[in-house]
DNA sequence: AAGTGGTCTAGACCACGAA
DNA sequence: TCGTGGTCTAGACCACTTC
């Protein structure tokens, strides 16, 4: 998957700037040009295809963010040295996950608890003494058997309207989802050994191997939710699309 | 983190594209502009910021680019729903991981072989029959413990000086990242259970949780290497920063 | 000092799609 | 039909950096 294809999505008439990026990208890839060779100036490229120098600079300046070139005034634009290998990890809603397997899924809550948050969860959370919190313990299932487990808390001063909401039919992410416009999101991914409680909650034997997948969502600077996901590691890959960057 | 903030690494100076963009984006996070609001007309934002349709145009694109809006013709630009929660997870060179962990660095080469590919390689690096390849098993070490077990397999096609090349100092990832220009990969992580081989290697006992990560490189078209690396789950953690996108 | 990229302008034409 | 976004132009000024 290269740059250009991602840009234009299989249209049929790319626009020049994309043509111009693609076929840079092209002798990028392709080595005709290694990493260190000067790239032709903007006001070469722009006479090389007959256009502005402003559509040139839509090109270059995209080639730039991807990592693929570099911009030194006064010297010109120069293929970059790969460095660091970066992925693109999607983790998807867990509905979609599974039926994209292809199964029916299903959703079952297994404990709902209003309480104050304690220590440990006011430091995660960033919240004062006495913050009340909803606390969820739920499963995931891809056909019959167990496919996630979810442990999750929820700042109430966050979202208050989630005191009301029972979460036994609807599953605590898509309808936060639904309520929490825009987010960002910290991401921890280990391996751990299941204990007795997930082994039992997962029908697994005590020990076996699974994906541990902590996230913790922030919106417009404070906490909202916190959620440890438990994914049977012989059943659940994360998949992630390349992305070659520079560090 | 915001987009915002991305683009500008804290310059003192944003571009007034960049400020724009920061503005919206802003309104966007915090709630005021919910999902499915309607924002200002390219011409509205120019005259209010007494600035061109284009300057104004750079910043929309780029905030339709990062998912935060949706254009439609005729209509306008609509924020959009949040819909998967994706993340950007990166995969960081070894050496570098290790190092940025305050511990030293230390490889070694436990085998290296050359030998035709069997039918399970050459399907996965996509090779013809009689392909040669160059396998190779090593361990990287943070201070005196084992740290990571790679076993690697490299296409002599695509990179015919890996013949002549011991790795007996120099890890094969590095090596090649500074050899191969620009590469794609796709990424596999999986939770597994340290066999006997690995438990040995790493110094674990045998059933130990382990992040397994699964690299395929391509380049050019062509399949380069394939690397397995296995980390003791408990030791080692994938960090993936933030980044709301819609689906 | 000179040439590069970064940014911006005030126009323009077009395709598309909602009215 | 007609206004929107998508694209492009032919200029311009500036900051920066290397020469």
């Amino acid at each position: 998957m290269t740059l250009a294809s991602v840009l234009s999505r299989g249209d049929s008439a790319p626009s020049l700037h994309q043509r111009i990026l693609g076929d840079i990208e092209g002798r990028i890839l392709s080595g005709e040009w290694p990493p260190g060779h000067r790239i032709p100036f903007e006001m070469e490229l722009a006479a090389q295809y007959a256009c502005s120098r402003m559509t040139v600079n839509k090109a270059l300046s995209q080639l730039a963010k991807a990592g693929l070139i570099e911009r030194r005034k006064r010297s010109g634009s120069f293929v970059t040295q790969p460095h660091a290998q970066s992925a693109v990890l999607e983790i998807r809603d867990i509905k979609a996950e599974v039926q994209s397997l292809g199964m029916t899924y299903d959703y079952e809550l297994l404990a709902r608890a209003q309480r104050r948050a304690n220590a440990d969860e006011r430091e995660q959370l960033d919240l004062r003494a006495g913050s009340v919190v909803i606390d969820l313990q739920c499963r995931h299932f891809a056909g019959r058997r167990p496919f996630t487990y979810e442990e999750r808390l929820i700042n109430l001063a966050a979202v208050p309207e989630a005191a009301t909401q029972p979460f036994d039919k609807v599953a605590p992410g898509p309808w936060l989802i639904e309520r929490v416009p825009w987010s960002a999101a910290e991401h921890r991914i280990q391996a751990i050994g299941a204990d007795a409680e997930i082994a039992n909650v997962l029908e697994i034997s005590e020990g076996t191997p699974c994906l541990q997948i902590d996230r913790r969502t922030r919106m417009n600077g404070i906490y909202v939710t916190l959620v440890r996901l438990v994914y049977p590691g012989q059943t659940f890959e994360l998949i992630a699309n390349f992305a070659p960057m520079q560090s």
